[in-house]
DNA sequence: TATTTAGGTCAGCCATATTGACTTAATTAT
DNA sequence: ATAATTAAGTCAATATGGCTGACCTAAATA
C-alpha cells in the first residue's frame, strides 16, 4: 500500500514537499495574524474579536446565529466578546424582522477599527501578490478554496454570493 | 493617494478579492488544524503538543532554544507542553555537547503520534493538490512562502537546508 | 396549545499564551 | 581566576478564547 502509493503519487507531491507546505501554512497564518493583533492588544482586544468585526462588516445585518455558522464556536465563547463589542460601541444590535433574531451591523467606530485591521492584512497580501502573475493568483485561490471543508465552502460561497 | 492606489492596481488585486483571501485563509487554516485537533483531544494534549513534536520530529537534536525561535513563544509556555511530552515518553532528553544545552529528540511512541497527527495532514494536502498541475502547486507554495516574515523565512531555510 | 427556535446568562473548567522574578550550571570574555 | 553571559528551569499571577451544562425568556411555528 504504502510501495503503491508512492507509485501513484508524483514526485512533487512527496512527503517532503507536502511536510514544506504545512510549515508554510504555520508560518504564514501565525505571521498573518500578527499586525491586527499588536493593534487589537492597545483597546484590550483579541483575535476573536476582529473575526466578529470582520464577518460583521462583510455581511451587514448577520444575525447572531448566521455568526456563529461561521465562526463555528459556541454562542457563550461568541457572548463575552460580542458584548464587549456591543458595549464599547463598534457593533450595534437591532431587532429583526423575525423579532427573536437580531441584526447586527458596525458602528461608525467598528467601521473604522474593521478598516484599520483589515487594511493590514490587505496590504500584506497585495505586496504579496504584486509579484505574482493573475495565473499564480487564482491558482492560489482555487488550492485555498480546495483546502476548505464543504461545510466552509457554503459559508464562504455564501457570504461571497 | 486612495486613488492612486486604484489606478495602479490590478482588477484582480482589488479588495474583494483579497478579502475572500483573507477568509480563505481564516477557513482552510481552521479545517486544517481540526483532524489533528481531535486525535489529539483524546490523549489530552493540544495543538502546541502537535507543533512541538512536529518540529522535534522534522530536526531530530533540536535544542530548546532552537525550538522556542521556530515556535516564536515563552520558554514558560514550552515548559509546560514539553514536561508532559517528556513524562509521558512521547521526547526524549539528552544532554548536549556545551552541557548546557539538552537535545531533543521523538522516542518511538513520539514518532509513532507524530506520524498519526501529519498523516492526516499530509493526506489531505495530497488530495487536493492532485487536482491541480505541478506550476499551480510551485506558485502556491511560492506565494506562501512569500507570505511569511523574513524571520520565519530563513526558519523556514534553516529546518529545509 | 404545545413545541421549537433565537438569544441570553450563570458557573465552572481547560488550554495556551503572557510578564516578571529568581535559580543553577556551564561557557565565554576580560 | 573572576566576571559576565547563556541555556535551561521554576514559581506565580494574569489574559484570552475556547468548552460544557443548566436554565431562562420571548417569539414563531406546528
Amino acid at each position: 500500500m504504502a510501495d503503491l502509493n508512492k507509485l501513484l503519487t508524483p514526485l512533487f507531491l512527496n512527503e517532503g514537499e507536502i511536510r514544506k507546505i504545512i510549515e508554510l501554512l504555520f508560518f504564514s497564518y501565525r505571521d498573518f495574524t500578527e499586525g491586527p493583533d499588536k493593534v487589537l492588544e492597545k483597546i484590550n482586544f483579541g483575535r476573536a474579536h476582529h473575526r466578529v468585526i470582520y464577518f460583521v462588516g462583510k455581511q451587514n445585518n448577520l444575525t447572531i446565529k448566521e455568526l456563529l455558522s461561521i465562526l463555528k464556536i459556541t454562542k457563550q465563547s461568541l457572548s463575552r466578546v460580542l458584548s464587549q463589542l456591543v458595549n464599547e460601541k463598534y457593533i450595534i444590535l437591532s431587532v429583526g424582522e423575525d423579532k427573536r433574531t437580531k441584526k447586527l451591523i458596525l458602528s461608525k467606530k467598528g467601521q473604522e477599527l474593521e478598516k484599520r485591521l483589515s487594511e493590514i492584512q490587505i496590504k500584506k497580501i497585495r505586496n504579496v501578490l504584486l509579484k505574482f502573475s493573475e495565473m499564480d493568483i487564482y491558482g492560489f485561490k482555487k488550492i485555498l478554496y480546495e483546502m476548505v471543508d464543504d461545510e466552509s465552502k457554503e459559508k464562504f460561497d455564501e457570504i461571497n454570493r
